[in-house]
DNA sequence: CCCTGATTCGC
DNA sequence: GCGAATCAGG
């Protein structure tokens, strides 16, 4: 291939408009990037955002490749970096300091929670405290299933966070350990693994479950038609090329 | 590893 | 002049 007007024109069109070279390349056609690169400088044109900036390449250059047979004398030590008057950087404003983010920390599940409230919605519902009573399916084991949008996140084991030693402690007392599991007691999770007061629920299981009735209300919920599930957020960036 | 542009250097 | 090889940052 060779570059005639027509290329040519085209190379310097496509660059000063901002197509990567690789882009023009594919545009040209039998010819390959580092070809529409190395003419763009020829022509003159490479005033780009190029992603290597300015790092003082006459330094560190000329080591790689074969090593000149003249290597140039040492007379003209070159100064070494005369940064006395340094160009005067411009007042960023590096970090902002970040806020004390007040971490809405996940309410463990106590003991004792009550889960009848139905997300009361913050909204301005000025027209209507009453509370529509919750209709709920009901599990195989007799627990009563969540409907959707009832999802208690918080309430979903967690991995490990932070390690803690292994150390038996008074949070511990009388809760159910990891050993006292069995397949009787329900094994949902309290709190988080390595943390001091860890442990599992240990009520009476739902005959034929891991998890006592409650649990097995978190465990096991009602899935939504197809239709009416949220479809798949849309990918980072585009996907495979078409072409 | 993919992308990018820059540079070098044998042809 | 050409472009593969190489470099270097994102």
């Amino acid at each position: 291939m060779s570059w005639t007007e027509e290329r040519i024109s085209t190379l310097t069109k496509m660059w000063e408009s901002g197509s990567t070279a690789s882009q023009i390349a594919e545009e040209l056609g039998g010819i390959s990037r580092n070809a529409v690169i190395g003419k763009a400088h020829r022509l003159g044109l490479k005033p780009r955002p190029s992603p290597v900036k300015n790092a003082e390449p006459a330094a560190a250059k000329a080591a790689p490749v074969a090593a000149p047979a003249a290597p140039p004398p040492p007379a003209a030590p070159k100064p070494a970096a005369p940064v006395v008057a340094a160009p005067v950087a411009p007042p960023v404003a590096a970090k902002a300091p970040t806020p004390p983010k007040p971490v809405a920390a996940p309410a463990e599940p106590e003991d004792e929670v009550e889960i009848d409230e139905v997300e009361a919605e913050d909204e301005d519902d000025v027209i209507a405290p009453v509370k529509a009573p919750v209709m709920r399916s009901v599990g195989p084991g007799g627990f009563l299933r969540q409907n959707p949008g009832e999802n208690s996140a918080p309430l979903t084991p967690a991995p490990p966070r932070r390690l803690v030693p292994a150390r038996p402690s008074d949070a511990v007392a009388g809760k159910t350990s990891l050993l006292d599991l069995n397949d009787r007691i329900c094994k949902w999770p309290i709190g988080h693994p390595g943390e001091p007061d860890f442990h599992f629920c240990g009520d009476k299981v739902n005959p034929g479950f891991p998890y006592c009735v409650d649990h097995c209300g978190h465990a096991y919920q009602a899935q939504l038609p197809r239709r009416d599930r949220r479809p798949p957020p849309p990918l980072p960036y585009g996907g495979p090329r078409v072409r």
